[in-house]
DNA sequence: CACGGCGAGGACTAAATCGTCCAGAAAAGT
DNA sequence: ACTTTTCTGGACGATTTAGTCCTCGCCGTG
């Protein structure tokens, strides 16, 4: 499956700008539906109508709904990437991560912990039914680990985390409990289960620093 | 909310021994199906079929489809409360949370990570579209971090964990992980993040007791 | 022992939804 | 400007799946 994107050329094609921008509309449709309603409870006439386009067009960009449910997958994972890169790949202190944490909290505050994470939604409803969608989104979540991963070592070699702290295990811990979270707070329609999951993490986090900072960790 | 069961009498009728019979049959059909393939990718006829029932007896039991998911909501949930009372009612030590820790992964280990948790993954599916079944999920979510923080409530007052622990929040960050740990476990296909995951969580609570056992917290 | 009601079986209907096809419009190449 | 290719639109068909209905058999009860 060495295809480069779900709108592979069977043969060559001309792509034409507007047929770019038809793609990208069907694909912003189907991830919004999708993240509200979930994958499997949401119908290829609803991205028609919600994309303002037809039924020809999804099968002339897609070649079936699973074709744009994988592409979905990807088009989420590069955009949760790109985001997190952002906020992440600076990353050297304790307090970087605080604000990490603030960020993810209030965005999902806005929707009252409701819809949860658009990774994690997606892998437990495919997992059980797509071995490709299972396979990238658990490369998708790896990268993300590692955007993390990547900081913790920075702070590590800063001095900041002691040196017997394991920057890959605290970054799988952490994504954990954010997944965690996000399911906690979209079943209870409330985000406080995922501050409180976060926090454990970050104070997990806390107690490598080198020099504590605030309370010490007694 | 008020019905005793799926199979709410509209009046009364006799409930004979065979029928009865027939209900369990079709929920733990419906209860593997469900959770090997999730909810929205089983159909009524693999339930009928596997359960050995006929289509007159699904609608006999349950008014529809929704409302046979509702009563697999309820019966999922006692299982797991009745499993997780059993191994959490007498929990008064660490060493027990550890055995508690063990007996999950292991568990989860013999399905490679696949499947996840029966209630998380069902939390996931329905939360978005069935609003009962949300709350319901939520509620045992709760009833099962209280099995857990009424065990951290017996080791804080024996002594063992320290005053300012928080039993409520540890319970809650300790149930984050345990989903978290699920959800990667099973976009992975390996039980290493869950492990990693209840790892962190564990530790966290460790932070808490009152004579370090083994190293100390730092 | 007969009768009434409950449980079981499976064919049938209706609706939702995936996927196809063909004609017309727009854009690209010459 | 003209031809060819690609893109767009919506009607149409086929399949899956939820839900209904009618018949038969069994069991307990008067």
């Amino acid at each position: 499956m060495g295809d480069e994107q779900g709108a592979a050329p069977t043969k060559q094609r001309r792509i034409s700008q507007r047929g770019i921008a038809t793609r990208e509309r069907i694909l912003d449709a189907a991830n919004q539906l999708m993240f509200v309603r979930g994958v499997n409870a949401t119908t290829l006439d609803d991205v028609r109508e919600a994309s303002q386009t037809s039924k020809s067009q999804l099968y002339h960009h897609f070649a079936d709904k699973q074709d744009l449910v994988r592409a979905l997958v990807k088009y989420r994972g590069a955009l949760v990437l790109q985001r997190e890169g952002g906020r992440l790949e600076r990353l050297r202190s304790f307090s970087g991560l605080v604000r990490w944490r603030n960020a993810l909290v209030q965005a999902n505050s806005l929707n009252n912990g409701k819809y949860g994470c658009g990774l994690g939604s997606m892998a437990v409803e495919l997992s059980d039914q797509d071995e490709q969608a299972r396979s990238m989104l658990s490369e998708t979540f790896a990268a993300w680990e590692k955007l993390i991963s990547d900081g913790l070592h920075r702070m590590r070699d800063s001095g900041a985390l002691r040196q017997d702290a394991d920057p890959e295990k605290l970054a799988t811990g952490l994504m954990a409990a954010l997944q965690g979270g996000y399911l906690l707070a979209n079943a209870a329609h409330n985000v406080a289960p995922m501050e409180v999951a976060l926090d454990m993490a970050l104070a997990h986090i806390k107690s490598f620093l080198s020099q504590p900072s605030g309370e010490p960790t007694r």
